[in-house]
DNA sequence: AATGTATTTAAGCATTTGCTTAAATACGAA
DNA sequence: TTCGTATTTAAGCAAATGCTTAAATACATT
């Protein structure tokens, strides 16, 4: 089944250029935010992020004992996080302490906002 | 094995409790955030989403064609967003528009801002 | 060197995701 | 009513996800 054959006889040729173009030309973006946002779109670790962003670092036992879930669980997605440079980890003695990379804050900080805020449902 | 046994001995009680009664009264920010960005952290819906802000409206044709995707994984991706209220459907004719819904443009517009100023890569 | 503390990792598994193909539905025009 | 256009849906499947359990690693203390 062609694609292009599917194109509805009225459709907006120039527009579809632009769109291509734009999308071309912006993919990099799509690339990064979409690895971001994916991490972020997990409940777990949603919660992590936001909890590193308001108590600045915590390590895998503290997050582990707040959010009732095994060390291991929880390591594993520190891992996924840091792999992804979303966190960074620094150890203080026998303890691993995360906290929120400079690099991902711009894209988190408006979601961060949005839970503390705790107006979510008011459709603005 | 127990949870609470591996919190290390150094570990700041307070802090501990703070957070937890945190997530707690946040919970449903939480959940309703994570699905949202969950959606968006998907390459193909970011895209479909961010055409959809600059665009006004398109068709799954539309989006079929600037994507290079079959129509029937787009309409797959536009059911999930519109299951979730984050689209809507609006019907001309034999054509389906689709077009952002209010209720996330507050979470999306920040994320769209950062594709368009296609700065993603400077850390602030 | 031996033990305890803090954490990660590997293997396994059920569930979910995102696509493909093919069939079904919805509506307009002849 | 029949045909063409626009779109959705169902079934199937490979790949990815998120957890569990058990074992491994890293460092501090004795």
């Amino acid at each position: 089944m062609d694609i292009i054959s599917c194109i509805r006889q009225q459709a907006d040729v120039e527009q579809l250029n632009r769109c291509k173009s734009r999308v071309f030309e912006l993919h990099e973006s799509f690339d990064y935010l979409s690895k971001g946002l994916e991490l972020a779109g997990n409940k777990v670790r949603l919660k992590i992020l936001f909890l590193l962003y308001e108590e600045k670092q915590l390590c895998v036992c503290d997050l582990s004992d707040i959010l009732g879930m095994t060390i291991s669980a929880i390591s594993q997605h520190l891992r996924k996080l840091k792999n992804q440079k979303v966190i960074e980890a620094e150890r203080q003695a026998q303890t691993i302490f995360y906290s929120l990379a400079e690099e991902y804050k711009i894209l988190l900080k408006p979601i961060f906002t949005l839970i503390e805020e705790n107006k979510v449902f008011e459709t603005v």
